[in-house]
DNA sequence: TCACAAACATGAGAAATCCTCACATTTGCA
DNA sequence: TGCAAATGTGAGGATTTCTCATGTTTGTGA
């Protein structure tokens, strides 16, 4: 999980300069500080507040140091997420290695996701790299009023139909269906169009069943 | 949904500096004109790259004018993202206003999903706007990639338990649930910890339910 | 041990972009 | 018609990312 080679993620299409791989254990050690600088101010103030300058000096390196092995402010965030994405599978395939009946995926798939809700909520570097729809606050805002303005359509057709349902269940469902299924769109639009198509359709199958039949 | 008043959201707790609303006719013409700008500029490159200094040529407006109506480039994106809302809201409440029973839910849910999935499919602007995961194709990348491989530990497990059924239907299964999750995990977070734990919770029976139970 | 090439380190400043502001023009209204 | 408010303008201030010419350190072969 150490010492992996220069970062180098791209955009667009545009390959980012090549940057070199520390090779020496003096350049090492400073790329991890270079890291560690990164992460506490991307914790204290997100990572589009986040300036190089300010990554330098908390390293104690110079900005050019930092250019030397990150082609680009993005890259940082990458190799950081990166990181996180290795550190992460490599516990998720622990837990599911040895899943040999139902009961046993139940419970392991339970734990993980017990896990990983922790590891969400102690994160705040985790918390911004993912944050889903930028680092916007206000945009997230407002994703998050629309979404809860969509659920309470649906909640109102679910309460005529289960009248006896306990409400705050309702909601709770409304609501995670209705952020999932944005979940599902982005995601089915960034695979190609017929795993996309049945992206969707299951995610329709699934939401019916929950929404009919709890 | 036309003529809302001066767009000015806010972030990090930061009052925007406040913008004067059109109250003319002719300033909420070259308000509507910049909009369009953006949108075609957002379609044809991404809100990341969109320059403001363009925006205002091709709106044939100056700069200045641009920020007498705007107090910083995101408001743009949060206007347009604003309008697609209110649209789809209208859009959602309509839908879903008559449904009285369950087979009524099921098709009116399912003409939904298909409406949205068109609506991101062919508006680049909207893909642009809630992609998720930052405008940042490299850890778009990582994060489906990621989602991937551990789907893959998922699948595997299936395929032990229910050796007979569709492998592809396993695999998207395994995929959405994965990407769901992620979803949930980053709405829990978001909203109070009592609602998120709720909505984990919930998360984990509807994913459960559809991974042992298909 | 020494010389030398490759790796590494540095920070001034080039380049790009966002946004402001002082001033000019247009509009609506008494 | 005259005036205040609304609107329009674009040069340039402020900030930030990233480059590059130059200097320093490290490892290595003779």
């Amino acid at each position: 999980m150490e010492g992996r080679s220069a970062v180098s993620p791209q955009q667009d299409g545009q390959v980012a300069s090549p940057r070199r791989a520390p090779s020496q254990q003096r350049s090492r050690e400073r790329v991890e500080r270079m890291l560690a600088a990164a992460s506490v101010l991307i914790a204290e103030q997100g990572s589009d507040a986040m300036r190089m300058g300010e990554v330098a000096e908390r390293a104690g390196v110079s900005i050019g140091s930092l250019y030397q092995f990150f082609p680009d402010k993005r890259a940082i965030v990458w190799a950081l997420a990166e990181r996180y994405t290795a550190e992460s599978q490599a516990c998720i395939a622990a837990a599911l290695k040895d899943v040999g009946d139902a009961e046993g995926l139940r419970q392991a798939f339970s734990e993980l996701v017990d896990i990983y809700y922790r590891l969400f909520l102690a994160e705040p570097v985790m918390r911004d790299i993912w944050s889903g729809t930028q680092a916007d606050k206000a945009l997230r805002e407002l994703e998050l009023a629309d979404s809860r303005a969509n659920a309470e359509f649906l909640i109102a057709v679910l309460r005529r139909l289960r009248p006896d349902a306990d409400p705050v269940a309702l909601e709770t469902t409304a609501f995670l269906v209705w952020q999932m299924g944005e979940a599902a769109m982005r995601l089915a639009i960034s695979v190609d169009r017929e795993e996309g198509d049945r992206l969707v359709a299951a995610y329709k199958r699934m939401a019916l069943r929950e929404l009919l039949a709890e």
